[in-house]
DNA sequence: GCACATATTTGAACACGTTCAACAAAGTTC
DNA sequence: GAACTTTGTTGAACGTGTTCAAATATGTGC
């Protein structure tokens, strides 16, 4: 009854090491062959042909062509959280060049993918399915990726509505810089590489200027208005304690 | 040689009416029948038979299954374009009253059809696709809907930068309303109604505050990463005449 | 009306993603 | 090691969107 070996994700099934190894030859090869043919054209047989596998093992460890690329993108993130973790150790920087890092270290890691990407935009009009990008089937990952934001902002100091939106805000930014990374077609995507500059630098600024005085009914609309719709952070998203804030 | 008749959208073919009436009754069927089974569950051979034709015959009208729903969303739009103008023809009505008929008349037209929206986002990530929603095959699409957001601003009078942006920033706006609008399942989603009428309040407040001098060089800065990134109007969007402003 | 061209219609055939019942291998219990 | 359970593997079969060659209807020039 009782199996040893590794857990899977979900800690349900107990997961032999040969049957690892076939599923990671399955993703391997599939990301190969998907960077080689594309998405569309690389089939289901083709990939499974090239893994030595069969169509049903492919399904049997992925539900879905799309999942394989989910997969990908878990991995994906676990990359942008260590690279970030290692730069913000590496030396101390100020909060721009720690959202500088933490926004292209995500951009290097997919330079090479940016066909990849497209799947993960698939289903966003679609709140019911579970790859769907802001649906409930993905949160875990959204609050993940929340995270390395939360940790590049580090223990900056900022008031408590304005801290409260800048997760999701800087994830939101970060889903519409990728959005714009997949149709950059300037060399290597240097157009991307400027506007996250750019943008970050500006957002910087903003923060310095939202504590004026002129703005500060603005600011509350602004908050309101985000807090009305829902658009503040889920109520689950973990706070990283490190990083948690006491009202003042 | 040459044919009466009707020319067909991009005139290049002649069109009987026989064909219109093939072609309207395929359209008006298919969408019934998305609206019923969904968009998934709905096949082409079920659609095509209750519309009494054959499955090539749809696909001689509509080289996709998704090109039927584009085919509604150009409905969709004329339609937009028309209200907007009745209401502006109406009475005098100031430029954030304008901009929430804008809105506001868009919300009323897909009220019941949030299903069918998510075909408009399917393809946001892939750029060469010809039904991307931010891609080539959809530029006339875009412009159409961002002149009918220029009819709204009228000839309010804005400074030439901001004006430049307006269009493209209200349609992108707009694209997000419909997001908003696709995953509210607050009662007949007036959740996303607020969520308009807040943020309107707050861009013609901000677009006052714009003007302010302390703001001045962020409003520069905003606009030059705009511009760098390629994000102000495309060259080629023809400005509404009537509306246009020349150089103070 | 006839010959021809073009427009429209048809359903069989194709390729693909996905499902599934059956089988094989590995692990567990005794 | 025998009976049994669980995990892993297989490819045929299904349903679907799409293509296409062939058939039919409609229009044109004479």
């Amino acid at each position: 009854m009782i199996q040893l070996y590794y857990l899977n994700m979900f800690n349900t099934t107990a997961t032999s090491p040969k049957a690892q190894l076939t599923r990671s030859n399955i993703l391997s090869t599939a990301l190969r062959v998907f960077r080689e043919r594309g998405l569309e054209s690389a089939t289901m047989r083709e990939l499974a042909a090239t893994a030595g596998a069969s169509l049903g093992s492919a399904y049997y460890y992925f539900p879905s062509k799309e999942a394989i690329i989910q997969a990908y993108y878990d991995d994906v993130q676990a990359e942008h959280a260590r690279r970030l973790a290692a730069a913000l150790a590496e030396k101390h920087l100020d909060l721009k060049d720690r959202l500088r890092a933490a926004f292209h270290s995500k951009l290097d890691i997919l330079q090479g993918d940016r066909k990849l990407l497209s799947a993960l935009f698939r289903y966003t009009g679609e709140p019911h399915h579970p790859l769907s990008a802001l649906g409930d089937g993905t949160r875990k990952n959204r609050h993940q990726s929340m995270s390395v934001f939360l940790a590049a902002l580090g223990d900056e100091r900022f008031p408590d509505d304005i801290r409260a939106i800048l997760a999701p805000a800087l994830w939101a930014l970060h889903m519409g810089v990728l959005l714009y990374f997949i149709y950059d077609d300037s060399p290597e995507q240097q157009r991307t590489r400027r506007l996250v500059d750019g943008v970050l630098t500006l957002i910087v600024r903003l923060l310095a200027l939202a504590k004026l005085s002129v703005l500060k009914p603005v600011r509350g609309s602004i908050l309101a208005l985000l807090r009305d719709a829902g658009l503040l952070p889920e109520p689950d998203f973990p706070q990283v304690p490190a990083f948690q804030e006491s009202q003042p």
